[in-house]
DNA sequence: ATTTTCTTAATAATCGTTATCATATATAAT
DNA sequence: ATTATATATGATAACGATTATTAAGAAAAT
């Protein structure tokens, strides 16, 4: 599925739950679609000002907030570099984060099902969410 | 080796690189030493209160970036519940913490190092952090 | 003892995020 | 198409955890 059927999709099973669709939730929307980078809200906002010269900080991150009530876009909160938005995979999965460029990438799927198994026998936890941060630096900045 | 060991051995090592050992600093490292509840900086803060009655948040703080920096207490930076900190493994390693009563533990050591192995040849990062929270109930909080 | 250097306590500043609220607008009903 | 009205926006104030500032105090060096 590409990413204007995914539009479509998102935006009308928003519809069918009563949201209204504005130009700017509709622009931001279509913002995290676009792009694997994972922006932070500010990111997102700065992206879309040329477009949408009112666009408010606030109507992005409200816009962020009813995205994740209904799943669909990740949230990785970061205390030092802000928080972090991942629409095209809404699910818990590991990230890469390089400590000098910020950028952050998916590393092929680890089985990451058989470590919560093993971590629920092990504490007894139900575990329903999990965050799996690999710090370091990529391959770009070992050159520089 | 004890808690009192521990306290002893790093109070020297400190004081051996030149730093000032205080009563404030001595009351912040023993009360990370004593414990495995991974404690936020106003819980220290409050918890040493009644007999350091002028004790300052800022100390702590500062006592906490010092340990920090000779990679003595680990911080769990959580833009939602505040950051929390571990002195007895202050170095990475998983933690399962509760969503409700927001109890953090230590499930016994998976193979992160295999893990990290792996992380790094799919995607030419040198990773040299990481951080694995499995979040969900504990198993008292699943009764309540 | 005096000087220098470091540390503390109190509090102001910071910054990403959230709350507030008057105005604007998307949608449904007419 | 118009209108009604519930909801969303934009501007900005408030928030809260952390960090910075700075005058006063304590430890070490001379």
């Amino acid at each position: 599925m590409d990413t204007q059927e995914k539009l479509a999709e998102l935006v009308a099973s928003l519809k069918k739950e009563g949201t209204r669709i504005t130009p700017q939730r509709y622009a931001v929307i279509a913002f995290l679609l676009s792009t694997d980078s994972h922006p932070s809200a500010e990111e997102i906002y700065t992206g879309l000002l040329p477009q949408y010269p009112t666009l408010s900080l606030a109507t992005v991150y409200k816009t962020l907030h009813l995205l994740k009530s209904e799943q669909e876009v990740l949230e990785l909160e970061f205390s030092e570099m802000g928080n972090r938005y991942d629409g095209r995979k809404p699910w818990p999965h590991p990230h890469a984060i390089c400590t000098r460029c910020r950028k952050i990438i998916d590393p092929p799927m680890l089985d990451t099902a058989a470590i919560i198994e093993e971590v629920s026998k092990e504490t007894g936890f139900v575990i329903t969410n999990h965050r799996l941060d690999f710090f370091g630096l990529c391959a770009e900045c070992q050159k520089g």
